[in-house]
DNA sequence: CTTTCCCGCCATTTT
DNA sequence: AAAATGGCGGGAAAG
């Protein structure tokens, strides 16, 4: 049937060719019509493809099916009236005013917002004509009318557990327009994180869950690179201007952030990357970047234009100008739909220009339990469906790009990332997507991170510094994997309560996503000098050099998800995980990645490890040390056995040290015995040029410590906790699972902590997270605050269960707090924890551990002199998640029936290097106070 | 006139 | 090769 009809319409319609349109005249105004209009049989119209609209998206010629939708005339489809009239029925639609458009005859009765629209109503096929003219106005076609139509279908606050997936088809037909302007749409709306591509044609719906988060995290982002120029709001020739600087390489200001502009650090390093990434996504992005930047909240169009020009702009040309300008008015229409926006004009020496202004939230508090919890954590997933996967994909070329997606709600497994996910689950193997994701944005924009970071800590520590350059490349080369999966934790109740049913994998957050997940960074070698100094120094803790950390964006928290090497654990976790895991993605990778452990791939370890993780999901890697007792002794005093390793990596987070390759080796290839040895020790994979962590693996085994850097300078809104001497063991460990990952670190900005006043307690409170299975359990963060960084900055974590008041609704960061450092305990805090033992990795009662280190311990680039402009604010977060990142495990754990000492003693150990480091909590306090 | 921005050709990228 | 995406800019409606 549909056939013939559509062969019908074609005819009629006449469509004109591609470029015909022109001939019409008006063409808009006949698919106004055609769409619009509902009574008029015309259809004249172009309505070329005719085809189904959507029903059978199949064949048109032309991909798009441009619809139509014509109610009365005849349907194509019985059902495409149905829809129709289920969408306009929708109740959003309804409401907006604007809506005005394609469908008259519904939306006529109800609102009347153009006048033109008014006379339609009742009109009837005779009346037509005029009413035709009328048309359905420009407005009434508009971008901004029909994004509020597809918003209006969809749910802002889905629930978790439902998965509205988006069929590009079936929306487009439904509302009447063609495809490519859904994908106008979609597209801004991706770059929000509200909706992720899982396939072809098919786009899950998250809603605002994620909306503030990603707000943030786009802001700290839009900081960092356009800081402060966006002041106010003529800046635009400062902007110019320090865009040229930045471009040369020097500006005064700037140096000490050096941004790199995506577009142009790809170019530069990578290939091409040329990737039609680009535009409208990152262009949005960047164009919230901007409001959230600004302090007036009002961006102009011209200013947007010409920053987001941001190639040459000597060379600017009126034309790509005006392109530019034109992208802008799409996304702004899709922002001005969700409310983000609004138009307004300023007024301005020159006169009165066009602009936006942002009205959407402006502070992302980040206090988790404040901001987020209170969202009813009936959502609570949404965190955990945040997270996305990052997935290493390697392109048909060869090349690897980022992808990103995200995943989001367990249920899915992951959504692919764009493109290349498969979409099918049939397909399962496709070898080539390996599986990180990231997006390049986000990449991009942890590029800039990164490199922002690491110059700072080259000036400080004054070693010579890899160039960000080079870094960024390799950052672009690469993708990163993570052999960690990082839950987001987000400073939203929302988030951080979820659970993650698909937690399987690594999942990084999403929404974050873009940026978020290029994150990591994995240190490298490059550093060696700092690194050495650095140990050295104190005799303390040495840093393995590669290690590899993760650097977050101030706000966010994140959970790392290491694998949990014990066998008990594993197994209760593995059920989950098992469940959880992912079908397809993950696996396949892990067949070809594997490198050799020993062998540093560049590129693919990262995948490697990816694979590793999201296969396995080996629980933890750590594994509760057999022998408890050796590790606290850790030969060495309490800072010295530990030895961290950071690299900087931009982007990549591999671990191209020694250490890292073995791991995701040993992983990929087989878990089983290596583990086992490992956990002895595996002596024979110290990584080169480490020895003392062999030495130290040999004498502890397994000890996993974290050593908490101060923020720096430039870091200072970073926290960073490494492990530090897990590496080695861990690596050999985790071999299964999650090699690379055995041994956490996780940089949480301290701002984010601080504001965060609770601190689960692995056992935790609990506090958000309601769901049982769901929630969270597992992280625990920790805040203290400390304010003072000349001081040592100590930091604690507590596998106790902890039920911190908040303590510290402080300000995150106090730049003038005296240098004491305040230690914000929560007397219950401090009672529940005792003492570690040392000696007995097994603390049954509250094992607390605590780290402290000595900002000297600290690995000395990072402890550059800075100023400590801001305050330190210990915060320790750590979330881990035991198997696949479900926090469920833990609570689980406590709750129900492993017996709790086992339980502590994991917990132990992965903390356990607070323990050495400091006795006891007791210990601490008055370590604290003494300085005081 | 200027501001908006729709429309759909067509280059790219995926499948 | 076909389909899916999405850059892009002409040029017309709105203002």
């Amino acid at each position: 049937m549909e056939v013939s009809v559509l062969a019908l319409r074609d005819l009629a319609s006449a469509r004109p060719g591609r470029r015909s349109r022109a001939e019409l005249a008006q063409k808009e105004n006949i698919f106004d019509r055609s769409r619009m209009a509902p009574k008029t049989p015309i259809k004249n119209e172009p309505i070329d493809l005719s085809k189904q609209k959507g029903c059978t998206p199949e064949r048109s010629p032309i991909t798009p099916v441009k619809i139509v939708d014509r109610p009365q005339p005849d349907p194509w489809t019985p059902t495409a009236n149905l829809k129709i009239l289920v969408s306009a029925a929708s109740p959003d639609m309804r409401d907006r005013e604007k809506k005005k458009e394609l469908f008259r005859p519904i939306e006529n009765s109800e609102q009347s917002d153009t006048p033109d629209s008014l006379q339609y109503d009742i009109v009837d096929d005779s009346t037509v004509d005029e009413f035709e003219k009328q048309r359905p106005s420009r407005k009434q076609k508009s971008l901004g009318l029909l994004c509020q139509k597809f918003l209006a279908r969809y749910p802002n606050y889905p629930l978790s557990t439902e998965k509205t997936t988006i069929s590009l088809d079936e929306v487009a037909s439904i509302l009447g327009v063609e495809r490519r302007r859904i994908y106008d749409i979609v597209n801004v709306l991706e770059s929000l994180h509200l909706v992720s591509r899982v396939a072809k044609n098919q786009y899950c719906w998250h809603g605002r869950h994620n909306l503030s988060q990603t707000l943030k995290m786009l802001q700290e982002a839009g900081e960092l690179q356009y800081g402060e120029l966006m002041t106010s709001q003529h800046k635009e020739q400062d902007l110019e201007y320090k865009f040229e600087k930045r471009k040369k390489g020097t500006t005064p200001e700037s140096q000490d952030r050096p941004l790199l502009d995506f577009s142009e650090q790809d170019c530069s390093s990578a290939s091409a990357n040329s990737r039609k990434d680009k535009s409208l996504r990152i262009m949005s992005q960047k164009f919230v970047m901007l409001f959230l930047v600004s302090k007036t909240k009002i961006v102009t169009l011209d200013i947007a234009a010409k920053i987001l020009i941001e190639e040459t702009q000597d060379t600017v040309d009126h034309s790509k100008f005006k392109t530019k300008v034109r992208r802008l008015y799409d996304i702004a229409n899709v922002l001005t739909s969700l409310d983000l926006i609004k138009k307004v004009h300023v007024t301005e020496e020159r006169g009165r220009k066009p602009a936006f202004k942002w009205i959407g939230p402006v502070e992302f508090p980040e206090k988790t339990g404040e901001l987020k919890g209170h969202s009813p954590t009936s959502d609570p997933l949404p965190g955990t469906q945040r997270g996305a996967c990052v997935q290493y994909q390697t392109s048909a070329t060869g090349k690897q790009r980022f992808t990103r997606h995200a995943s989001f709600n367990s249920a899915q497994p992951c959504e692919a990332n764009r493109r290349k996910v498969s979409s099918e689950p049939n397909s399962p193997h496709q070898e080539k997507q390996a599986s990180v994701v990231n997006s390049d944005e986000n990449c991009s924009k942890m590029i800039n991170l990164a490199a922002v970071c690491r110059q700072k800590i080259e000036e400080d520590t004054g070693n010579e510094a890899c160039d960000t350059e080079t870094i960024l490349n390799s950052a672009k080369n690469s993708n990163m994997t993570l052999p960690l999966s990082l839950l987001p934790v987000p400073g939203d109740s929302d988030f951080c309560v979820n659970p993650l049913p698909q937690a399987v994998f690594p999942v990084v957050q999403a929404d974050v996503p873009s940026f978020s997940l290029p994150i990591g960074i994995s240190s490298q070698a490059s550093q060696p000098s700092t690194a050495a100094a650095s140990k050295t120094e104190n005799g303390k803790p040495t840093l393995v050099p590669n290690q590899p950390f993760l650097c977050f964006p101030s706000s966010s928290l994140f959970m790392l998800c290491g694998g949990l090497q014990e066998n008990n654990l594993s197994e209760l976790l593995s059920a989950e995980a098992q469940a959880a895991v992912p079908p397809t993605v993950c696996q396949k990778r892990s067949s070809h990645k594997c490198s050799s452990p020993s062998a540093p791939v560049d590129d693919e370890e990262p995948v490697a490890k990816k694979q590793t993780l999201e296969q396995s999901f080996l629980p933890l890697s750590l594994v509760a040390p057999k022998k408890p007792s050796e590790s606290p002794k850790a030969e060495s005093s309490p800072g010295s056995g530990c030895s961290a390793a950071v690299h900087l990596e931009m982007d990549r987070f591999d671990l191209a040290s020694p250490a890292a390759p073995e791991v995701a080796n040993k992983e990929s290839s087989q878990d089983q015995e290596q583990e086992k040895q490992s956990q002895n020790k595996d002596p024979d994979e110290p990584p080169p040029g480490n020895e003392h962590i062999s030495k130290e693996n040999a004498n502890q085994p397994f000890q996993p410590q974290y050593l908490y850097v101060q923020p720096t300078a430039g870091l200072s809104s970073f926290n960073f906790l490494f492990s530090a001497n897990q590496a080695p063991s861990a690596i050999s460990l985790a071999a299964n699972q999650m090699p690379s990952l055995s041994v956490p670190c996780v940089m949480v900005p301290s701002a984010a902590l601080a504001s965060f006043p609770l601190v689960c307690s692995p056992s935790f409170t609990s506090p958000l997270s309601p769901a049982p299975e769901g929630s969270f359990p597992a992280a625990a963060s920790t805040n203290f605050s400390v304010s003072s960084l000349a001081s040592t900055t100590p930091v604690f974590i507590s596998t106790t269960a902890v039920v911190t008041p908040k303590v510290s609704p402080a300000p995150a960061v106090e730049p003038q707090q005296p240098p004491h450092p305040a230690l914000h305990l929560s007397p219950v805090l401090t009672r529940s924890c005792s003492a570690v033992k040392l000696d007995s990795p097994v603390c049954m009662g509250h094992p607390v551990t605590l780290l402290k280190l000595q900002q000297q311990t600290a690995i000395k680039f990072v402890q550059s002199p800075v100023q400590k402009t801001e305050s330190v604010a210990i915060d320790i977060t750590l979330a881990w998640t035991f198997s696949k990142c479900k926090a469920s495990m833990i609570s689980s754990l406590f709750g129900t029936g492993i017996d709790f000492p086992r339980v502590a003693a994991l917990l132990d150990v992965l903390f356990s290097c607070t323990v050495q480091s400091y006795g006891t909590f007791s210990d601490m306090a008055a370590g604290s106070r003494e300085k005081d």
